[in-house]
Order: C-alpha cells, then sequence, then structure tokens
DNA sequence: TCAAGGTGCTAATACGGATTATCACCGGCG
DNA sequence: CGCCGGTGATAATCCGTATTAGCACCTTGA
C-alpha cells in the first residue's frame, strides 16, 4: 500500500490525483459551500487516491493552521499512576477519559513537567501545555503563580477541586464540601453529641478549608462546641488522647487515613467506635491506606466531577473569545451511612 | 505579565526586542555555533524580553518545523482506567509514566480512537498518531491490519507483549511466557504429577499460545501427558468435572480470574486445593477478581515491561533513520510460590 | 459581441518556529 | 584604493494544512 520512505502529504496526493493541494484539501474537509465549488467526478478522484494511499492528514500542520487539536491536557502535580496515589486519581481519570472518549478526543498526560527533581510545574522552559486544546488541572493543592498565569495568557483550562480567586475567577468543578459536613454536624447534634471536634489541618488548601468552614457554621448553627485537633507530626494514639482529654464525643476527621488509624488506636487503648467515640470522615484518602473500617461520612463524587470538568472545558472552547463567564460548580457528596456514628453517651 | 490577548510568538518578542525572528529563534535554541553568531548583548536583550513577557515556544509549530515533539503516544485498544481493566494496565502504565517522566517525555493517551461504538481502532478518518513521536502499544489483542499499517508507514512504536510478524518483524517487548510454564511444569512433574492439563483458550492471540507452546514442550520433556480443557462458555464447575473425570491432577489455568473460580468450585464440591487438586495461574488477572487465594504461578513484570518498552521506543527515535535492527525483548517472569501446588496423590 | 453571472479550480497566504543562504559592515593589508 | 576575512544579523524558505481571493472558462441574454 504506502511506500516505507516519506510521508504523504496533500502534495503528492493532489500530484497523483492531478488536482492541486487546495482542491485535495478541500475534498478532505467535504466542503460544500457555496463559496467553493469541486466538481463531483474530481472529488472521487481525490478520494479515490485517498483510499488507495490510505493518506491521512498531519495533525500537526491541521492544529497550527486550525488551531484546534481535540486534544485535552492532563496536569497533575504528582504522578497519576504510581499506586501511592491512584486510589485517590483513578476515579477522576475515569471520568476524563470517559467523557474524552465521549467528545472525540485525546488525551495529553503532562508527566514531563518536572523540573530536575523539583515538584511538577506547569510552565517549564518548552511548556507543551499550549499543545492542547485546553487542560484540566488535577491535585489537591494547585500552584497559584501557576493559575494566575493560566488565567493571564488566556489558556483554556478547568481546576477540579474549588480554587480561590487568583487575580482572577478560576474555572473549577468542586466537591461541594460544607453542606456535606454540615449535614454531618447535624447528624451528630441530632444524636445528642455536644462536643465535636474537627481532626485535620483545616487550613493549607481550600478544599480543607471548605471543610473547616462547614463544620464551624454547623457547629454554630446546632450551637454546639466545636474545637480543631491539628494531626501534623502527631501519632493517633496522641490525637486520641486530646480528644478523650477534652470529652470530646464525635471527631470530624479530614482525612479518612486517619480516621483509620484512630479507629485502631481506639480499639487497642480499649475504646469502642463508636459506642466511646463516633468517627466521621469527610472525604477520600488521599493517602494509601487498607480501610478496612466501615467509617460514616460521604462520598465525593469524584468521578463526575472528572466528567463535569471535560464538559465545562469543551464548553469553554466552544465558547471560543471567552465572552461566556468563568464556568465554577460544586459537585454535591453523597452520604455514606457507614457504623462509625452512634448516639452520644447517656 | 502578558496581555490576556493573543500568544506571543517569537515574531512579537523580535518586534520588542528590535531584532528578526530568525535572531528570536536562534537566541531560543542557544545556538552558538561558528556558522550563526549572535552579540552577547544583543542575545541578552532578547533574553530579557523573553524573560518579561514569559514567552514559551509554540509546541505545535515547533513540532511542524523540527519533526520531534518529546510527546510519547500510548494507544489501548481498551479506556485503561475503568476499574474493569485498571488492575491489568496499571503496573505498564506505571513503568511508562516513570521512564516518560524521567526522560523528559508527555504522555499522548489515545483515548478518541474508537470509530462511533466501535472497537478502538488506530487509524480512523484522523488519527493522531503521527503527534507523537512514537508509540507505545498496550492491549492483549492487537489488530493485525493496524500493525502492519504501522510498519509500512514507518511510525516509530513498541509493543507491549510480543506480536507476530505483520509483513515485518514487530518491535516488542514481551513477557517470556514459555520459560515460566515450563518451570511450572518441572515443577509439578518433580512432585509426581502425570496427568496435567492446560485449562483455557491457548489461541487467539500471542500471548495465550506463547504460554500453550511452553505447556505442550514442557509436558513433552518431562513425558508426562498433558491436555487441553477449553474455558469459553463454559462453568467453572463444568471444567472441574472434566479435570476430575480425566484424573488430570495438575491444571494449569491462563486466566488466574479462572483459576480462583475453579479454586472456590471445588471448595463447594468438597475437593481440597492442593490436596486432590493442584491449580498453577499463568499469569496476572485480565478481569477483575478478588483473588483470595494464594496462587502458585508466576508474576508478568508489567511495570518493567512499561519502563523496557518506552527505553526502547527511545533508542528507536534516537537511531532516527531506522538503520538499527527492530527491537525485540522477552523480560523474564518470576516464579510465585504460593500454596496451590502439592505432591500428587498416592 | 460583449457584459453579466455562474462554475470549477488554483495561487497565494497564514499558522509559528527552525534553518540556510546571504548581506552589510568594519578593519587591516597589499 | 580595492580586496579580503571576520563579524553580526536578516531575508527567504521550509514544515503540511486550511482558507481566501481571484482567475479562466462557459453559458446566457440583450
Amino acid at each position: 500500500m504506502t511506500s516505507p520512505g516519506r510521508r504523504l502529504t496533500q502534495q503528492d496526493i493532489a500530484r497523483i490525483a492531478g488536482v492541486s493541494q487546495t482542491t485535495v484539501s478541500l475534498v478532505l474537509n467535504n466542503r460544500t459551500d457555496a463559496e467553493v465549488r469541486i466538481a463531483p467526478e474530481t472529488r472521487e478522484r481525490v478520494l479515490k487516491v485517498i483510499r488507495e494511499t490510505g493518506y491521512v492528514a498531519d495533525p500537526v500542520a491541521r492544529r497550527l493552521a486550525e488551531r484546534r487539536n481535540r486534544i485535552l491536557g492532563v496536569f497533575t502535580y504528582e504522578a497519576v499512576f504510581p499506586t501511592a496515589s491512584a486510589d485517590f486519581y483513578h476515579p477522576f481519570l475515569l471520568g476524563i477519559e470517559e467523557c474524552a472518549e465521549e467528545m472525540g478526543c485525546d488525551l495529553l498526560l503532562f508527566t514531563s513537567a518536572r523540573a530536575a527533581g523539583e515538584r511538577r510545574r506547569i510552565f517549564n522552559e518548552d511548556s507543551r501545555v499550549r499543545l492542547a486544546d485546553g487542560c484540566v488541572l488535577l491535585g489537591r493543592a494547585v500552584d497559584r503563580d501557576d493559575l494566575a498565569r493560566l488565567l493571564a495568557e488566556g489558556i483554556p483550562f478547568v481546576s477540579i477541586g474549588r480554587r480561590d480567586d487568583a487575580g482572577a475567577p478560576v474555572p473549577y468543578v468542586g466537591a461541594d464540601y460544607s453542606p456535606a459536613v454540615r449535614a454531618l454536624v447535624d447528624r451528630a447534634a441530632g444524636l445528642g453529641h455536644r462536643r465535636l471536634a474537627y481532626v485535620g489541618t483545616g487550613a493549607g488548601a481550600e478544599s480543607p478549608a471548605d471543610r473547616m468552614r462547614g463544620f464551624r457554621e454547623a457547629v454554630a448553627a446546632v450551637g454546639a462546641e466545636g474545637s480543631h485537633v491539628p494531626v501534623t507530626g502527631r501519632t493517633p494514639e496522641e490525637i486520641l488522647g486530646e480528644l478523650s482529654a477534652t470529652g470530646v464525643t464525635a471527631a470530624f476527621v479530614e482525612e479518612p487515613a486517619d480516621a483509620v488509624a484512630i479507629v485502631h488506636a481506639a480499639g487497642e487503648r480499649g475504646l469502642t467506635i463508636p459506642g466511646d467515640l463516633s468517627i466521621l470522615a469527610l472525604g477520600a484518602p488521599t493517602r494509601p491506606v487498607r480501610v478496612d473500617v466501615d467509617l460514616t461520612g460521604f462520598r465525593i463524587p469524584r468521578q463526575e466531577m472528572g466528567r463535569r470538568a471535560v464538559e465545562l472545558l469543551a464548553e469553554v472552547l466552544e465558547g471560543g473569545g471567552g465572552t461566556t463567564k468563568t464556568p465554577q460548580e460544586l459537585l454535591a457528596c453523597e452520604l455514606v451511612e457507614g457504623s462509625t456514628l452512634a448516639p452520644a453517651r447517656g
């Protein structure tokens, strides 16, 4: 069929069919406008040559001329495939891939964006971000400067996870943490819990901040007492100690991996969960853990977030000029019944 | 920093710095040849503008002119992220991503290659395969026509998994099934097993064929009796029935998911494994199963295969012209001790 | 017989960057 | 004075496709 030598171009097809390169392009793009007319026989002749040679247009040249690729970039600040992070990233990617496939788009994974042992950055010396039509950002913490730059350069993108403004509003699809946390607090309060604690950083990135905020607001709304128990640099035992010492009966744990560890620590200490202490998990584990506990909490709609991010990105791309306003959506989290929440003692 | 309007080009940089586009390109590419000279001050002035504007070269245009991308394509005949296939594909991707990251390459996932509900094909109407420098092929069965076409068009690629010739030798890195299967057969024979069975298709694609071949050769070598028990359309119970009826004492099961099912079926039937029947699993599960059995068998070095494929692809790309010979490698499988192999009865 | 209007195709150009060939300039030397 | 060699930069061209403007030809009508 094809010679192993140089790749075929429209020029070659044109020569064989005895027409101009323009005509080949027109036939290929199936232009039937009033502006441009091709005689049916000519069209057929060109198509025949294309069929016989198996010619396929060079996507690079196409992109250069057309400014459109049907390639969506996916940027993550960590490798996505290692098992350590796979459990967390996988559902997002699943949604992204599904939606991209339906839209006939390919996915470009920016795996090279690491500056020599450093953290990944979007803009390194020869960033390939612009190769994609647009880009999905994935990661718990996203670099503010990168965000600002993406906005400034007018690169279409959608962040997965809510982001604070970075010079301008950031397009995102996030998980609606506040109401989810609030619902859990309401439940706990309804079961008689009065001393509640937020266990986690509660700050650093938007998502912990959102959860913390939801917690504070809900605690205030139900008139309970809420404290903040930090976790960094502390063992589950120490955390558990503080919880007991302060008379907390329901702990809202930011990171399910911590929740699991605390449950285990409680078991060794002779405490029963949820008899002595209720544990509520706020989201999905970002660290690999063996989740052998049926935690009460909520489910982050990760797959849906992936899908929706791609959909929104597509809309932005369709919009073209950027006249449409910044898409910002929060998707509801689904409560998970679990078995680590029980009525407060007494 | 940058205006939100149109993207910056070398032309813009040139205008600002008061030089020509050529000069900007030369400075960017750091050309210090004797052929081309740039005065240090001019160079500095251009670099300053580049720094201030944050200019980054358009990778598409670059690719068109340079014929090089640092983008590696990854083609799979199925979606890689769905949990159904994730367990199988994941280790390959892990190896691929690792290696690509080290080499400073990005990964392009061809997710769009599906022709309207059909199976994925590499060459659809507007294939973007050529956008990548080269491409890694992943999948149990690979379309022969696609392979032939890749070879014919001289597109650099490496298949993960051994492939028969498709008009010409196919570059691959595969798992060395034959010796692995042979080693298992030797073990079984050493433990007194005389009636062995190969349970699976044993054909269809290269990898089952390789395993079957290894089985046949090994059985012949040790002078045992080997039969073939097909699985398609049969229940584990039926398969188990045939094994018992024919007096097989060691079953070599192509697909670990089947092996697990057979072990369970045996349990329900009151047979003990490996007391009554030894089960050997030939590879990794390609269907999602809860592997709650400690199967004796071997490990396919999937991550290593992914890495090696990318390395070989890189070599092919370095080689450029194609003077180097087709890389074909088989990686050794590691035996897994497990607990489903025991001495034959009597 | 010639303008008007339609038809079928192509030349020219854009897209953004890399490369090659060439040019302008200056100082030194015969 | 005129030639030469070295220096520093640029105009021109290419990569392969898409698009726009326009050309050559033919028919029709007055």
